[in-house]
RNA sequence: UCCUGGAUAGCUCAGUCGGUAGAGCAGCUGGCUGUUAACCAGCGGGCCGGGGGUUCAAGUCCCUCUCCAGGAGCCA
């Protein structure tokens, strides 16, 4: 294999013949030198090809077809660089276009495109930098939250994508079946025979490996799963798709403090390793997000740009308050007070709306807030009950201009307490009933959460819209790649 | 799903009171001794999202459908 041009940019100068393949990003040209930005992925950074016409080796001709969006092999060696923006540039001796690119029909140009523009060129939007920087770090925040568990002793579980539990709660999900959908068998009572179905019952796609990282836990101890889910939620939204990707670890013997002090923990790693080991790519995130900040109106720009901020969450502790505690602030507010929410907390109980949220978050405490311990109403079945019969062992983790980023609880491991809750909230018992069982054998104080990968990508890399950190998104009227 | 705003050249957008289509960028051609989204000059480029209606006449007004964006709800 020829050599990256991260690797190439960080080799001095020498004589020695190399060879560097990767696509065209601009040409420039005067009379006697033509300039080649060459990209191959491997880092944000171009290495720029010169090739000098006027020996004759290399004519005007051979660069006939080398034009922005071509795969090309250059030969040359690596030179000192007179320009300012790099510290080598390679000598080109010989050209070879393995796969040109027709400038007429190629849609992206060397300039700023929009992201809706690039989200219908999807196939190609990787070559962008903005994309480009976005798929490194996503590789890289991969990597990091593996690193992340593996030191800790944490084991990963892959738990399945087809399930046939249909409560777990988390809204609408898609249907896996193999039954002919034009005449599908039929029960006498004309319902649709799921038993003839290819798991011979009713089968969808995961909206959740919790449960299932529940069972793991109660042997492993500590484990975690990091896989695709599944919401056919019809929600158009700028944070929702319908295929996204989740990380839950599930700690037995851990109660909500522990948990709470692990989800922190864990998003200071992440931001520290990306910090640490995507330099180049969030240096040029953060100029794109402060360019962004710009054409926002005054009052809707943020205090920090991008870099500042994740610096910010690295070197302060997060808040922790209850529900309780949250809704008296809320409360005494002064967009309460003036009737600025649109939604007025007036009494305990409700459920907190992103306004209420945002509110503590980015004006209130000014950093990533952890809120725990819920009315059991508003949260779900499995959640510790607490003492004092009305909330539950609940926290959510809000991250300033995102939102909700993780949700987790402590699980209620009491037997009996669990099967009274599902009989409560009429939770559907007969697919879970592994769930309730685990809690018969062994059982133990458990916790764990869910961390969107998506969510926190868009956090780490300043993206606002959650379809421009998937590499093919997923939502409602939209699969085309 | 609801609310709001959009869809005009390859891209980003302008288009007045309803009167038959415009700019910048990109592309192509030429010029220029080292550029960094190079620069300068010239040239080509349009089913104005689909359907229906009003009108002598519709990019423009009305209805409808599709898709897109932002916000809300649901949530991660």
């Amino acid at each position: 294999m020829t050599p990256t041009i991260a690797r190439l940019l960080q080799m001095p100068p020498s004589a020695d013949p190399v060879e560097v393949q990767a696509w065209v990003r601009t040409k420039r040209s005067s009379k006697n030198v033509v300039f080649i930005a060459l990209n191959d992925g491997s880092t944000m950074r171009n290495l720029q090809a010169v090739v000098n016409l006027d020996d004759g080796t290399i004519t005007e001709a051979d660069l006939a077809e080398v034009t922005t969006g071509a795969a090309v092999r250059l030969k040359g060696n690596l030179i000192p660089s007179p320009g300012s923006e790099q510290a080598v540039e390679l000598k080109t001796c010989a050209v070879h276009v393995l796969g040109p690119a027709d400038p007429e029909a190629y849609p992206l140009q060397p300039k700023k495109h929009s992201f809706e523009f690039l989200r219908e060129k999807a196939h190609l939007r990787f070559r962008t930098n903005v994309f480009g920087a976005v798929f490194r770090m996503r590789h890289a925040m991969t990597y990091a939250i593996h690193t992340f568990f593996h030191e800790r002793g944490f084991y990963n579980i892959h738990t399945p994508i087809v399930t046939a539990s249909d409560c777990e709660g988390a809204g609408a999900m898609f249907r896996v079946s193999t039954l002919d959908p034009k005449a599908p068998p039929l029960l006498p009572d004309g319902s649709i025979d799921w038993s003839q179905d290819f798991f011979g019952r009713s089968t969808n796609l995961t909206v959740s490996g919790q449960l299932e990282a529940e069972l793991a836990a109660m042997a492993l101890g500590k484990v975690y799963t990091f896989g695709p889910t599944f919401r056919a939620e019809n929600s158009n939204t700028s944070r929702h798709a319908a295929e996204f990707w989740m990380i839950e670890p599930e700690v037995a013997f851990a109660d909500l403090n522990d948990n709470a002090d692990l989800a922190e923990e864990f998003l200071k790693f992440l931001v520290k390793w990306a910090l640490d080991h995507c330099k180049d790519d969030l240096e040029f995130l953060n100029k794109r997000f402060e360019e962004e900040e710009k054409t926002k109106k005054q009052e809707e720009r943020s205090e920090f740009n991008l870099l500042d901020k994740l610096r910010f969450v690295l070197d302060n502790k997060f808040e922790r308050l209850t529900y309780t505690e949250a809704i008296e602030i809320l409360k005494n507010s002064p967009p309460n007070k003036k009737k600025k929410f649109q939604y007025p907390v007036d009494r305990w109980g409700i459920d907190l709306q992103s306004e209420h949220e945002r509110y503590l978050v980015e004006k209130h405490f000014k950093k990533p807030t952890i809120l725990t311990d819920y009315p059991k109403e508003i949260k779900a079945f499995y959640m510790r009950l607490n003492e004092d019969g009305k909330t539950v062992r609940a926290m959510d983790v809000l991250a300033p201009g995102i939102g909700e980023i993780i949700g987790g609880s402590q699980r209620e491991e009491r037997y009996e307490v669990l099967k009274r809750k599902c009989e409560e909230m009429k939770v559907p018992t007969e697919s879970i009933w592994w769930y309730l069982e685990i809690r018969r054998f062994g059982t133990a104080v458990h916790s764990g959460f869910g961390l969107g990968f998506e969510r926190f990508l868009m956090f780490v890399t300043g993206i606002g819209n959650i379809r421009d950190v998937q590499p093919f998104p997923r939502t409602p009227k939209s699969a085309e790649f």
